[in-house]
DNA sequence: ACGCAGGTGTGATTCAGGTCACTGCGATAC
DNA sequence: GTATCGCAGTGACCTGAATCACACCTGCGT
């Protein structure tokens, strides 16, 4: 780890392949995301090896609900979401995935079509790991399936507190769900990314307006402050009243 | 395997401690559950005597969201349901357990509290796994680790689609939904377990009222029939059709 | 500076579906 | 038998939130 960060600050002279040199800048990412976070240096770069780093526009399909599907993908860079499309169009955004998340797990383990569509949203640099060379590593390196196994859990939980919340929270109820999910731990908390009411909107199954008028409300009631899209929690409190179930 | 049935048959005479006996009946049994059923038969052994059974009335909560858990439960008989509850009482049932099913995982992978509630919803029999012996009887088999993948993978991707139901889909579509879903795949497909309207009714949202109403509409439409609570499928295409989003 | 696009605030209208309030019915209990 | 209990059907009413239809920002590119 620690070589690694050097191997930056004093580069390789000589007979170093460009591709080595690249391969070290990969598996120092790869250090950073919780998928890998447990393995050593050699490992690292083992997986490395097997990755092909992909570009795509913003407002790219990266992967269709439906595809056969047989990588795992990284962020390395940019963003995209995670979306069921119903055939008029409407959108529900099942997450929005930054630097260091990845997707495709599941059709990793099970060989099942893809459950969702993959869009840019913004032009975004993915490394992609085949099936067959992941596993392969996988057997090597059984702390990865641990990770797997963790991620997987957290993404159930959430996907239950999800379906908890669409039935049995008012749309208000849910926009206070949003808010503190993407908060900062911290005092004063802010919103971690700014979104626009259209992206919360698709993620609580809720209307453009209505998400509005929440935030409205909640500003006049002091609850939060915005800034030039940028959301403070003034009030924690009382948000987490608001998004509990039976007022 | 069939050494154990055989031996059910002809029960050993003499030194054979009941217990052993008793641990290979439950080792036939789970050899029946999916998260196991790639384990050869000391390996099943071995898992059954870290087992212990416990019995539970109808009614009684087995699990509560928040508590710290720290097992893992197999459902040997009976049924149980998985369910969020709000504060006024009302519930979201977000699964229901029959034989061969189990809950729990998701606390012993994390150590985080339970996300949710599990109820008997009839007399049931259910085995208990520690967390510290099954992690070190899954560290010796491997195969149950990957079994574990495949069993979150199938419920997140269930999870996804019945978020992207409540959000894209009205009431009536979601009935048909969970009909298609609990349904026989053979013809005529005819649905599992006989269900109330109520029941229904909180695994998808809605009110019993709403769905009565669905149901009416859809034996009227002749899409399905209802002899003494059990539905049969009768025009399967009609249904998927009406569960797509989007009319 | 200008126009333009993408995002936001807000009213008016409509409607799916929740709630309430019954009735009917088939089981199991007494 | 009849009482009782849980479940199912159906009407009447009410309301939260979607939809439609604007006007208004604010940052951007030229």
């Amino acid at each position: 780890m620690s070589f690694a960060s050097t191997a930056t600050h004093v580069p390789l002279r000589f007979a170093a392949p460009s591709m080595s040199v690249s391969l070290d800048r990969i598996a120092d990412f790869l250090g950073t995301v919780p998928l890998f976070r447990e393995l050593e240096r050699a490992s690292l770069r083992s997986f490395a090896e097997i990755t092909r780093e992909h570009k795509y526009g913003k407002g790219t399909v990266i992967v269709s609900e439906g595809d056969p599907g047989d990588a795992l993908y990284v962020v390395r860079s940019g963003e995209v979401k995670v979306v069921l499309v119903a055939e008029d169009g409407r959108e529900v955004i099942l997450g929005v995935l930054g630097v260091g998340d990845h997707f495709g797990e599941l059709s990793l383990i099970d060989g099942r079509p893809r459950s969702a569509h993959v869009i840019a949203t913004a032009t975004s640099s993915l490394l992609v790991l085949r099936r067959a060379d992941f596993r392969r590593q996988v057997e090597q390196q059984p702390q990865v399936g641990w990770a797997l196994l963790m991620e997987l859990s957290r993404r159930l939980r959430q996907a239950d507190g999800t379906i908890g919340s669409l039935v049995l929270l008012d749309v208000p109820g849910r926009v206070a769900r949003v808010l503190l999910e993407n908060a900062t731990p911290g005092e004063p908390a802010t919103l971690i990314k700014p979104m626009t009411h259209q992206v919360m909107a698709q993620m609580i199954g809720a209307s453009r307006e209505t998400v509005s008028r929440a935030m409205s409300e909640f500003q006049e009631k002091n609850w939060i402050s915005v800034a030039r899209r940028q959301v403070t929690i003034v009030d924690r409190v009382a948000l987490e009243a608001r998004a509990r179930p039976a007022i």
